[in-house]
DNA sequence: AACATATATATGATATTTCATATGTTTAGA
DNA sequence: TCTAAACATATGAAATATCATATATATGTT
């Protein structure tokens, strides 16, 4: 992982809101992120398998839903950039974050 | 300075290379920075007026020379990034560090 | 004038988006 | 148990948008 690869991928809005919210959550399936980007399913899957690609993120199938999480292979010196960013850009995730919680209480998906 | 805005900046191969050594370093002029990455004049100031009006780098003219440097005003996250990728990164930049030294030997400039 | 650096423009190269379609999984009913 | 429908996700191909580079030219400093 090079980092101008690494920054690559996060140098895209859909992209970066797709780590910086699962890097705070954990994981989160496709269809989370579809409800709280409010974005095509295909716009969606096409970022997060480039950052499959990449080694960033890691998926795996339960049942019906692909859930995707950080690559736990990660070198250290990226956790640590997705973390320090995740933290102080909170604002820049508010309305995403405020989506998936309603799509969560709505029982839209998984 | 939004984060993807910050990330697309360092989505490049010149830029993230100026950006790491100037962190490293302090601050460089142009000249250092060809040499450096050896490549031509226009390419590399396209670049650093690329990051000048992002607010990455802020610029200082003595005499003939203009000298990049980190700007002051950025968040502190975005500085710890750069802290961090710098740091961890050393073989990334080993050949562009290499030409910095030989040339200033050299006394190509500056 | 000579040198260091910046800018404008045209062009070629990449990345992104969309649409249509395919794959894999679960559930319900014959 | 078999099959078909419904759903979640992935992918191929084409259209579009964005970006990087080279070349030429301009600006500012000694």
């Amino acid at each position: 992982m090079t980092p101008v690869a690494f920054y690559k991928c996060l140098s895209e809005d859909t992209r970066l809101k797709c780590l910086l919210m699962i890097t705070l959550k954990g994981e989160l399936c496709v269809c989370d992120l579809i409800s709280a980007l409010q974005l095509s399913q295909p716009k969606v899957s096409r970022h997060l398998a480039e950052l499959r690609k990449c080694g960033i993120l890691s998926d795996n199938r339960r049942g019906k839903w692909v859930f995707y999480q950080l690559n736990q292979a990660l070198p250290k010196w990226a956790l640590e950039v997705l973390a320090i960013t995740t933290k102080d850009n909170q604002i820049y995730l508010n309305d995403c974050l405020h989506n998936l919680d309603t799509a969560k209480q709505l029982d839209n998906c998984c």
